[in-house]
DNA sequence: TATTGTTATACTCTATAACTATA
DNA sequence: TATAGTTATAGAGTATAACAATA
């Protein structure tokens, strides 16, 4: 039996959903060489990226529920790779500072997430891999604003 | 604080993830409307192009492990979309027989998915979109074929 | 009254080991 | 012995309600 699904390969959701569930394994494995895990590493490197900034903010920017954050926040913490400062401004809030040791180990696991996407991307040109970034990028977007509608008009039309 | 998140973006395999994660929920909305779920639909569509097939094939085909499938089944099976016959020819298999119900609400998910795939696709060329299908078959057999090689290679270079 | 971080909790998805009945 | 379906279970990831401290 050979494609068996070939009906759901036309839906842009499934062709998604199988795309990166056959990637994400690998990335997690790559990521395992560091101690760390996807969650952990993308808030590891947006701590870098932006110094000083609380969890409310790391939350919006990887789209993930602040409860959620706190056991990866805590995860870093224990690692001696973010520490949690108590902001000045508003002592409700903690300000997130990475450590020498948390900006050497972002830099290494994302030179080997790079290694990984070029492996990820063989096959496909330069232009395959612009085009790659901005249709995702739209779908992303097209997500959202359809999130905000009544989901009645797809179902029944 | 805007694109917080911009090292991550460089990544394949974020952009899959935050283009997944958008579109999935949209998804998973538009079949509930069907009692369905993605795991459960997508399993009542092969079963519907592949009258006959056994729960091994079909675990084969949407990449998921057969434990997993025995529920999904059930769920199927009790509500009448389809059914579990005994295999003539190896007494161990069940053969999974679509159920008029069932090929009747197949056709109409996928046709409101169908309408769901136009909007998180909108502002798309036709050429965008036979891109995206082919590039995103790519970067999945890219992954299949980095599962069978040493990940060691990729950590350390 | 609203917000930050937190706790507790629950639900889904995914993965593995081990069983049974057949082959 | 190997395979098809099953059971039990455990680990992630994700989502919501409710609380204390602070704004």
């Amino acid at each position: 039996m050979q494609q068996a699904d070939r009906t759901l390969r036309h839906l842009t959701g499934y062709q998604l959903r199988r795309a990166t569930s056959a990637a994400m394994p690998e990335v997690n494995k790559v990521l395992e060489e560091f101690g760390l895990r996807r969650s952990t590493y993308s808030s590891l490197v947006v701590v870098v990226a932006n110094p000083g900034l609380n969890q409310g903010q790391l939350a919006d920017a990887l789209a993930i529920e602040r409860p959620n954050l706190v056991q990866i926040v805590d995860q870093l913490e224990r690692a001696k790779l973010v520490r949690r400062t108590k902001s000045v401004e508003d002592r409700r809030a903690y300000a997130l500072q990475p450590t020498p040791k948390g900006c050497e180990l972002e830099e290494r696991a994302t030179r080997a997430l790079e290694r990984l996407d070029n492996l990820l991307r063989e096959g496909l040109s330069e232009q395959d891999k612009e085009i790659l970034h901005r249709i995702l990028q739209i779908i992303e977007r097209n997500a959202e604003t359809i999130q905000e509608r009544d989901v009645a008009e797809i179902s029944t039309p």
